[in-house]
RNA sequence: CGGGGUAUGGCGCAGUUUGGCAGCGCAUCUGCUUUGGGAGCAGAGGGUCGCAGGUUCAAAUCCUGUUGCCCCGACCA
């Protein structure tokens, strides 16, 4: 039997990191010998790397194919004709790496591949017959990004698994949708992962769902809010909240009074002595057209600029309003409300403002706030427009139960996405239908990041010495180590191990190197191979092993006859 | 694209202020000793100091230009 032996294994393992490195599972991908970079946000895999993506994607592919996907391999290299028919050629922008052939024809390196299988299938399939459809290929994808970084996480190459089906209805592309969300929820957790599938926004798609399936950890770039009771995740901007009624009061009526150099809510808070909740917060935005748009919360929320411009018509961006812009809305900055305002704002109110009695908000003039404000009887109801606007924070009650929410940090490592006739029609892919009417695919793309779940998985999983795999992406699940590969007694025994281990299916390499234990003890640590077999002196003379677990640093003895067995029984539970 | 930094052996860094033999730790190779948590001793190899110009008797060091990389920001179906 060939033996998998770490001599003959190209595993680089440092001691240090490349300065460059900021995350623990960049860090520890270096140090480790998964990964060497060729340039910014370019790769190489090496055979450590490499193994753990291959499970990684094997793990894709059965879940892909036994939801009824069938794999195919689509080009890199794409020509520009689908991209300008679509659309998005000057869309993506710069982000899109372009090359030309040498006659002059554009190019682009594949981004993601809707235009490309669009195009496949229209010129394709033409029965309802052959529908429903999912195809999905595991293939490298570019992006230019501004800023790569991260290692794997943000790169300008990656491998990343991508689905696309193809339903004759919504009724259709809804089954599809929902077996991808559950092949995506089989894979995640087969990778040993802690994810949450989160809400996502829809945009101008419309109609359809969307969610993002985040690995929980505090170094994720996206920030959500999920509950513990129910299975409520959302991204910060995309969590809605409900609106949170306070104790009703008896009015007071409403009265202005002097609140020198008070411009921020902190210091009104103070100079008054009213609790933050009592009082009213403004933030003055603008958009491209430098319209005023002033965002009322209360004075303990944050405004969430997301749902501000979904609330704005025709607002694309937002940025911080010019002083001028506000003191032509009659009013001054820092002391801003919607009483006595003129018609240049636009004034938009969370609802949870509304709910409020005998509150603090400015008087709009210098110096002065306004007490005892009931929006609900104090504001022009016809001026304004009420909605949920402010940022979720932790505590706040779930949309679904009720329950308060906590915040995370995660990792998007994949995302499902109804796609509905936007592609299909851009690039007229149609079909026959039963009736004998031509209508158009329903479709919906399905992503996976195979680098990012490698990164996540270490991201979640290690401690000082390294690396903890879980034994389903691990690059190898057992490590037999004889302390001194020198003596051949040890060398041999550990021999009939890794036989007997890779004869019951184990996947398992020997660490047969000449160095001191020390060191091997180090890198096994650092790689995080679930499991260590130690050979020593001691074990042969007992005629038991000795046996690690890298996850709990747990050491246990097993008698020689018993170890597969007994091996096989701790892998389960790994 | 704006701001800030940085570039010296495979990795981590010093040397640049004030020009004068290119260094240190780790790693690598050889030998001896050691052998259950990154060993000790002795020796060795490896760098056009990012690149291109310029100043100078002399440039890693000063000047000009350029490129890569890193950080912050803007951007992100």
């Amino acid at each position: 039997m060939n033996i998998l032996r770490a001599t003959q294994l190209y595993a680089p393992t440092l001691r240090e990191s490349p300065a460059e490195a900021e995350l623990v599972s960049h860090k520890l991908m270096y140090r480790a010998g998964l990964i060497r970079k060729a340039a910014g946000g370019l790769y190489s895999y090496l055979p450590l790397g490499w193994r753990t993506m291959k499970k990684i994607m094997q793990i894709i592919r059965e879940e892909m194919d036994s939801a009824g996907g069938q794999e195919i391999l689509m080009p890199i290299v794409q020509p520009a004709e689908i991209w300008q028919t679509s659309g998005r050629w000057a869309v993506y922008g710069p982000e899109m790496m372009r090359l030309k052939d040498r006659h002059g024809r554009e190019f682009a390196l594949g981004p993601t591949h809707e235009e490309m299988i669009t195009t496949l299938i229209r010129d394709e399939v033409r029965s309802y017959k052959q529908l429903p459809l999912m195809l999905y290929q595991i293939q490298n994808k570019y992006r230019d990004e501004i800023r790569p970084r991260f290692g794997l996480m943000r790169s300008r190459e990656f491998v990343m698994k991508d689905l696309y089906s193809f339903d004759k209805d919504v009724d259709g592309m809804n089954v599809s949708y929902q077996k991808m969300y559950d092949a995506y929820t089989k894979i995640f957790t087969r990778c040993g992962l802690k994810f949450r599938p989160v809400e996502a926004d829809n945009g101008a798609i419309g109609g359809g769902h969307s969610h993002e399936f985040t690995v929980l950890a505090p170094s994720g770039e996206s920030s959500i809010a999920y509950c513990e009771s129910c299975d409520y995740a959302a991204s910060d901007e995309k969590a809605e909240l409900k609106v949170i009624t306070a104790d009703v009061e008896e009015l007071k009526p409403l009265e202005k009074v002097s609140t020198p150099d008070c411009h921020t809510i902190e210091l009104v808070k103070n100079f008054l002595n009213v609790p933050i909740e009592k009082t009213i917060k403004a933030v003055a935005f603008m958009d491209d057209d430098e319209r005023l748009i002033l965002a009322f919360v209360r004075g303990d929320h944050e405004v969430n600029e997301i749902k501000v411009l979904n609330v704005v018509e025709g607002a694309n961006h937002l940025y911080m309003a010019e002083e001028k812009l506000i003191n032509a809305a009659n009013s001054c900055a820092g002391f801003m409300s919607p009483i006595g305002l003129n018609d240049k704002a636009i004034i938009i109110v969370d609802a949870t403002v509304m709910e409020m009695y005998n509150a603090v908000a400015g008087a709009n003039e210098v110096d002065a706030h306004f007490i005892n404000v009931t929006p609900r009887r104090d504001f022009d109801a016809k001026k304004i427009i009420v909605a949920d606007i402010r940022m979720v924070q932790a505590g706040d009650p779930c949309p679904k139960c009720g329950k308060p929410l906590h915040m995370t940090r995660g990792i998007e490592v994949g995302q499902v996405f109804t796609l509905g006739k936007k592609y299909s029609q851009a690039l007229n892919a149609t079909f026959l239908d039963e009736d004998g009417s031509t209508k158009t695919f329903e479709m919906g793309c399905y992503g996976i990041g195979v680098g990012r779940t490698m990164a996540a998985a270490i991201e979640q999983n290690n401690d000082a010495d390294g690396i903890i795999w879980n034994k389903n992406i691990a690059p190898f699940e057992v490590v037999v180590v004889p302390v001194n590969a020198k003596d051949s007694a040890q060398l041999e025994f550990a021999e009939k191990i890794y036989d007997e281990l890779k004869n019951s299916g184990v996947d398992v390499l020997l660490d047969d190197r000449k160095e001191r234990a020390g060191v091997k003890f180090k890198d096994c640590d650092l790689i995080g191979y679930p499991i260590r077999v130690t050979i020593s002196p001691k074990t042969l003379q007992s005629g038991n092993v000795e046996v690690k677990v890298r996850r709990s640093g747990e050491f246990m003895t097993f008698a020689r006859e018993d170890v597969v067995k007994n091996i096989l029984e701790l892998l389960k539970t790994l």
